[in-house]
RNA sequence: GGUUCGGUAGCUCAGCUGGAUAGAGCAUCCGCCUUCUAAGCGGACGGUCGAGAGUUCGAAUCUCUCCCGAAUCACCA
């Protein structure tokens, strides 16, 4: 097994758990091992008692003593030069942390690694292809498909950060016997001048239509059904039209992913795997996986406690299960990846699960390494989305909005912001997703336009003003020839160096859970305790711990940044 | 009914592998712009951590039972 400390220490970053075990060591060595004593090791919750506490409960069995009794002995007998001070606070022994040294050795960490900072390697480079986004052609993008794509994204950053090399995929819902009710409608009411003028509200105009008309006309359906055998069979004009709805519809998505300012790597939808599906039925039967089961062809998935997969139906058609099978193996092959994430909502659990079966029945090893990185639902009034119903939420719509009310402020607040339109865009669309990515991915939400557009409190935009704030005073103080001396003494600046200090931690944090939200919570935390120190000490006062303040501000800056960017969060300089 | 995820302050949520008086934001009320952007800072108010039992020196956190809510459970995606 690999020593921790050579992991801790091969971090580059410098590991104070580490230095506290080194000083614990010649008075517990003999009843806990190191990684015993590290892995107690807690942060205490205020800074008052300690910057990290070690508590004595556990010994207190073994030496038959009062914890209170050992934390007293155990200070006695260790070596505290390297800290300010250690001290016994009941059964705890605090340890507080050298301020000044650590705070000039955080400093001078980020002002050389700069955008780098918190940057670790561990992903290897390895491929991580991320399903996204995946809207379906010819409807509307609404706030559904904001969090699969906000969360991808950040979620390929973050990977980045740690070394991975993510491939952003949109799994466009391009297939389907949608597409035989859309061309159905088209022909019937349709126009192609309507269609130009604007794609997804016409084609899903008529997609309502057809459902209103079915209900009372159902050979509208058996027309449809034709249509999309024609398309399957590549019929000339049914093809012509599918491809042009999936152009046009790409076109009005892309705005939206302009403004989102996301983009992919891949677009190949449902559709390209049309040919593909062939082989994995073949695979199955040829490991004699393919039972018939009330005229269909399923997998079973007994042992794994799962329904059964359906894999071809009574009439033979394949189902979403077999195209996910065939893109699964087509992402293997095609990028041999050590991770392959899904960024698809709860509902599909059991999707995933048993997607996941099937490849793990049909040998492919690589099953383990697919993650359905899920996440709840967006309700409105508590009800589900529902672009048939009506009840939907339009993403472009509530980015207008966003953008709207940041205008709106920056005209209040700062009237003479020079490129006021673009920080609007950047603060309007900052809020929206940043709002999507701050809690738990897996939690739902109702939506709710004026908590979405907040720029106050917990915010995006809110961490986006204590960076400009600190970008002005950077403006104000003019070029600093040469950062040294970056000894701070002042304690109200120890709670930012501590959160500066935290940030590679939280990166591989958010790697390991795929989870946003750990970054934006961090991002919070740094913007707050910064803005506590802004206004409790004055930055830019001619003094011999200038330049040192000034590295912080710059360091706040520069980490507010990144942490906003592995987001997909712009940072203006001014707002 | 089975499975999965939730139930923490009026509202929205934090709380890392169990640890020192349970934390934020919003809302409400009160202070702070002759100092670096008040999209800010400080303070007040506000909680039987769904209920009960168990494990433990110690439980919001782990185990079990129950209550409530959501998602899902073969011919949609």
């Amino acid at each position: 097994m690999r020593d921790f400390f050579i992991s801790a220490e091969s971090e580059g970053t410098m590991d104070y758990k580490k230095m506290i075990v080194a000083a614990l060591k010649p008075a517990l060595g003999e009843y806990l091992s190191d990684s015993e004593i590290y892995g107690k090791i807690e942060i205490p919750k205020e800074s008052k008692m300690g910057d990290y506490a070690f508590p004595t409960f556990t010994l207190a069995k073994v030496l038959r003593k009062a914890p209170q009794m050992i934390a007293n002995e155990v200070i006695e007998k260790i070596d505290q030069s390297q800290f300010e001070k250690v001290e016994a606070a009941g059964p705890y022994i605090n340890f507080f942390l050298d301020k000044t040294a650590f705070g000039a050795e955080v400093l001078e960490t980020i002002l050389a690694q700069k955008e780098n900072y918190g940057s670790n390697d561990e992903g290897n480079n390895g491929n991580v292809p991320i399903d996204m986004s995946s809207p379906n052609i010819a409807k509307p993008i609404s706030m559904g498909h904001l969090r699969s794509t906000v969360i991808g994204n950040s979620l390929a950053l973050i990977m980045n950060k740690n070394g991975y090399n993510p491939i952003k995929i949109n799994h466009l819902g391009d297939w389907g016997t949608q597409f035989g009710k859309l061309i159905t409608a088209y022909k019937l009411w349709g126009s192609e001048s309507e269609v130009k003028a604007d794609p997804i509200n016409k084609l899903l105009e008529y997609y309502v239509r057809f459902h209103k008309e079915d209900v009372e006309k159902p050979e509208l359906d058996d027309i449809a059904r034709d249509w999309f055998k024609k398309l399957e069979d590549g019929d000339e004009e049914a093809t012509n039209l599918w491809k042009w709805f999936r152009e046009e519809s790409l076109k009005s998505f892309k705005q939206i992913y302009d403004k989102l300012g996301i983009t992919f790597d891949s677009y190949k939808g449902e559709a390209f795997y049309n040919d593909k599906m062939d082989e994995i039925v073949q695979l199955l039967e040829d490991k004699g996986l393919l039972k018939e089961s009330q005229g269909a062809q399923v997998v079973d998935l007994e042992k794994y406690n799962l329904n059964p997969a359906l894999i071809k139906k009574t009439d033979g058609a394949t189902l979403y299960i077999t195209r996910d099978l065939a893109a699964a193996l087509y992402r293997y092959r095609t990028y041999n990846f050590v991770q392959s994430l899904y960024v698809v909502g709860a509902e599909q659990t059991n999707h995933f699960k048993q997607l996941k079966a099937v490849l793990k029945e049909m040998g492919f090893e690589w099953s383990d390494d697919i993650h359905h990185i899920q996440f709840g639902l967006i309700t409105l009034n508590g009800k589900k989305l529902s672009t048939r119903s009506g009840r939907v939420v339009l993403l472009d719509e509530v980015l207008n909005d966003a953008v709207d009310l940041a205008q709106k402020q920056i005209n209040e607040k700062n009237p003479e912001l020079e490129g006021a339109d673009e920080v609007a865009k950047e603060v309007g669309v900052g809020a929206v997703i940043f709002h999507d990515l701050k809690n738990e991915r897996t939690n739902s939400f109702d939506f709710n336009l004026e908590e979405v557009v907040r720029f106050e409190g917990e915010t995006g935009p809110y961490v986006q003003y204590s960076r400009a704030r600190a970008e002005s005073i950077l403006r104000k103080a003019g070029e600093i020839a040469e950062f040294d001396q970056l000894e701070i003494s002042d304690s109200n600046a120890w709670d930012t160096l501590k959160a500066l200090q935290e940030f590679p931690n939280i990166v591989k944090r958010a790697a390991d859970q795929y989870e946003p939200s750990v970054i934006a919570k961090y991002a919070l935390g740094l913007a707050k305790a910064f803005n506590k120190y802004y206004a409790n000490s004055k930055i830019l006062t001619d003094d011999n711990e200038r330049t040192a303040r000034l590295a912080l501000v710059k360091s706040v800056s520069i980490v507010l940044e990144e942490a906003l960017r592995l987001l997909g969060v712009k940072s203006p300089d001014e707002m």
